[in-house]
DNA sequence: TCAATGGGCATACGAAGCGTATGTTAATAG
DNA sequence: CTATTAACATACGCTTCGTATGCCCATTGA
């Protein structure tokens, strides 16, 4: 039998990949001992130098995972929106509903930088921008936004995002916080609109209003 | 003599400040040994632990010096501009200049936020984040920009001047990047303009251009 | 079927680094 | 003048990481 080896192959990496995602979304990166969530996956740091190296190449591997799963919720909120615009949005508010979980604000926001450098140079992040990119280079095409560099502009909205995200989720008021987060961000977002011509102009107004109102605590 | 024990007790305060600098700064947080950075300033672990409790201690005075001096940076440069959005132009084009500056980089935007926690929370961070929000709110009192909440707006415009600034400072072209950069954030600004009435409405096209375009590598 | 080879993982060891507990000195207070 | 306290240094133990080594099982080729 040839699978059931490289099953278990695959398993002792899931379990590793794993145990360290919940150590490393609860205790931090630089708290969570090898030899705890090791121990706790029924292995020991013997096959986590084996798989990935070091610590940092199994938390690359944790984050290329959750980003992996980020991105694939992405694309299927703007998916299934009515027209681009609309899509563009719900994306930027999922990016920020995503912000505001606390294994991704550990592990991807925080952790992730301070110990893997800036994550623009990350092989895996550029799924999410990729993604916001897209959108916008659709947008411009079609005349709705101002024609600016797709990906520059994806940066920057991201970046507002992820900065807003942690700010509401460590708020006092996480409720009110956000509404104020969503009010702003909605007239910045109104700086791309292409506003000489009319073509292809959804609503403005209403656009921004949709879900993100009550965000979760 | 009274003076010269509390400037000897001020000194080896400095003296322990500049050396953790220096090493977070090249090395960073986790890789700057105690032992080494203390040394280099003619002092012992011992001193370190009498004056700032343990290693986040010393990070968190650090960071504090540095947001000071930043913060005394913006309120310069705001102070000299001729009219109010001009003056928070080139604040913000002041804070992604300052954010390129690798010591910043290093030590404020990355791995304060992982040992300390969201930067929103901290004491010191208030400064830069005031800095821009009482700019904003005489923007907002003036009627040269839309009515949103400053703070909010500060916090949003700071996300993505630090996200764009670490972009740049890590792209292949630092120079082209910035461009690119300059050009997508002053559309996005300008989502702040009021567009309704003309009352002290500056000259749009023009005011984002001066300086940022050439900007260090 | 039977070596033999190699990959998967555990164990053992050494080296730092951190935090604390304990000195030691010098200045200030009474 | 003594006693107390602040400002440091020294010494110790604990934890953690990385590597070197060893074991075992599965695949492979004859």
């Amino acid at each position: 039998m040839h699978r059931p080896r490289k099953e278990m192959i695959a398993e002792t990496r899931a379990k590793l990949i794993g145990a360290a995602r919940q150590a490393f979304g609860t205790l931090g990166y630089a708290e969570a001992s090898m030899d705890d969530f090791t121990a706790s996956a029924g292995l020991t740091r013997g096959a986590l130098y084996h798989h990935f190296g070091d610590k940092k190449g199994l938390l690359q591997a944790v984050i290329a995972e959750i980003d992996a799963e980020m991105s694939a919720r992405l694309k299927v909120v703007s998916a299934k929106a009515d027209n681009l615009w609309q899509g563009f949005v719900d994306e930027c508010t999922a990016y920020i509903e995503m912000a505001l979980e606390p294994e991704i604000q550990r592990i991807v926001l925080r952790d992730g930088p301070a110990v893997l450098g800036d994550p623009s140079q990350w092989p895996s992040q550029s799924a999410c921008i990729r993604s916001m990119t897209e959108s916008l280079q659709r947008l411009s095409d079609e005349g709705t936004i101002l024609a600016v560099d797709p990906e520059t502009a994806a940066r920057l909205v991201s970046g507002a995002s992820l900065h807003a995200a942690q700010w509401i989720a460590n708020s006092d008021d996480p409720e009110a916080t956000s509404k104020k987060a969503v009010k702003a961000f909605k007239v910045l977002l109104e700086g791309l609109l292409n506003r000489t011509g009319r073509l292809h102009q959804p609503d403005q107004q209403s656009s921004m209003q949709p879900e993100i109102d009550q965000l979760p605590a």
